[in-house]
DNA sequence: ACCTGAACACCGTTCAAGT
DNA sequence: ACCTGAACACCGTTCAAGT
């Protein structure tokens, strides 16, 4: 009867709306929170319920990472490549960073969506419009890995756990035991602009590696690098070029 | 009765046994098929035995992590700071392509163990020794990620899953919805060198990338280079440089 | 024909009862 | 004091019984 009265207020249930309740719920409880159970319960609904819109679990999550790659902004045309692929990725970004269990969850798909495979598509187009042979294209692909979407694995779990004043990752007891990690850890603790706590500038870190990658991409693409010259015998070449220039 | 005689045959349970037990039962069976009570069962003892070595399973997989960054060789010093680092990760990669599970374990973690710690300091010490100042070295750390130790992110989880004659990533159908996929796809398919089946040369990719970072990490040094000048600055400048050189 | 409750085959871990 | 079986509170998914 009553749940007969909420079914009948709440709005019919669509694949769609499974979808946006399971990046809602993974949003807010964590994606550990995140069972067929619970999301009924979040519905309303019996949690045969959702089998109906989605096959199982995994195509459940499939389609909560279209969501968030749904939200990454479409290229700018008109500008160089690199501008392009950048303000793209930092785009990527800002949705992932909104969403802190999508990269896991991309991570442990099996294989690309469609929604993941147009995105590669467009961003692999962005390369070979912007002069990159094929054969470059592909290992800078690589290259850029997961980095693409917007994330870099971090060693390890940075997202705020169940564990919210856990100590400092190298506290004060380990710095005779790990002193360079200790030297780093007071240098950065010191550093103006991060925050409070300690942490690292994460957005600074990726911009920094992300230029590091994109000017190393531009530097083979002049020289119309190709696999046939290894990248260390293009270096070595190169810095001797350096050295005399 | 069968059971003591069994318990008696075998060397008594220790945490060092069961880390091992659990290591080998990950590489063969999968890390998804790990469980207490199958690793229990694999030992010959009772699930709750397993808990007077192990306070839960998140120590368990601490500890096997550790077992696996054990196999990874020390430092060999006297040579430059470039081929050190290099050698170093290569061997990591080596011991962490052993252990397929490892590198999604390793981000699983919510913090470091102590012996990644370890590892991680004598990385630091690698560059600090051979010229890094502390901010640079920070930056560096960071651009590594998992790379430092063996791993990049694949952007999907090619680990050989239950489904081994699955058709391609992306297969013929999809070459008019993903042209430039398509386009990479076809390449590297007829690439020589390459595995049966169209794979990519994983080792080539590691080491394009790793080298593409290692030689920018090395312009930045020579350069001087500081957190107060952005990586995009310093490209610039530096591309002008080599256009009027 | 459609929907769904109970059941199945698992988990990690607690805890009290047994030796 | 030590060990451990049963139990608890969960899973994802199957399937047969109900409407």
């Amino acid at each position: 009867m009553t749940q007969q009265a909420e079914a009948a207020r709440r709005p019919p249930l669509s694949r769609d709306r499974v979808l946006r309740a399971g990046v809602a719920l993974a949003d807010e409880a964590g994606i550990d929170s995140l069972s067929m159970r619970k999301l009924a319960q979040e519905l309303g609904v019996v949690p045969m319920a959702l089998y109906k819109h989605v096959a199982n679990k995994e195509q459940l999550l499939d389609g909560m990472v279209d969501v968030v790659v749904g939200e990454i902004e479409p290229p700018d045309p008109g500008s160089d490549w690199k501008g392009a692929v950048r303000r793209r990725i930092l785009s990527a970004r800002r949705a992932l960073i909104g969403h802190p269990w999508a990269a896991q969850v991309i991570q442990s798909r099996p294989r690309p969506t469609p929604v993941v495979l147009a995105y590669m598509d467009s961003v692999i187009g962005m390369f070979r419009t912007g002069g990159f042979s094929v054969d470059l294209t592909h290992h800078v692909m690589h290259a850029l890995g997961s980095r693409m979407l917007g994330f870099t694995q971090e060693l390890f779990d940075a997202s705020p756990g169940p564990e919210p004043d856990a100590p400092a990752p190298a506290s004060a007891g380990d710095a005779g035991q790990y002193p360079y990690v200790a030297e780093l850890a007071g240098a950065v603790a010191h550093e103006e602009g991060s925050v409070v706590g300690g942490g690292c500038d994460d957005q600074f870190e990726f911009e920094f590696s992300l230029d590091l990658l994109l000017d190393g991409f531009e530097r083979l693409r002049r020289q119309g690098w190709t696999s046939a010259r290894r990248p260390q015998e293009t270096s070595e070449a190169q810095e001797a070029q350096e050295t005399t220039g």
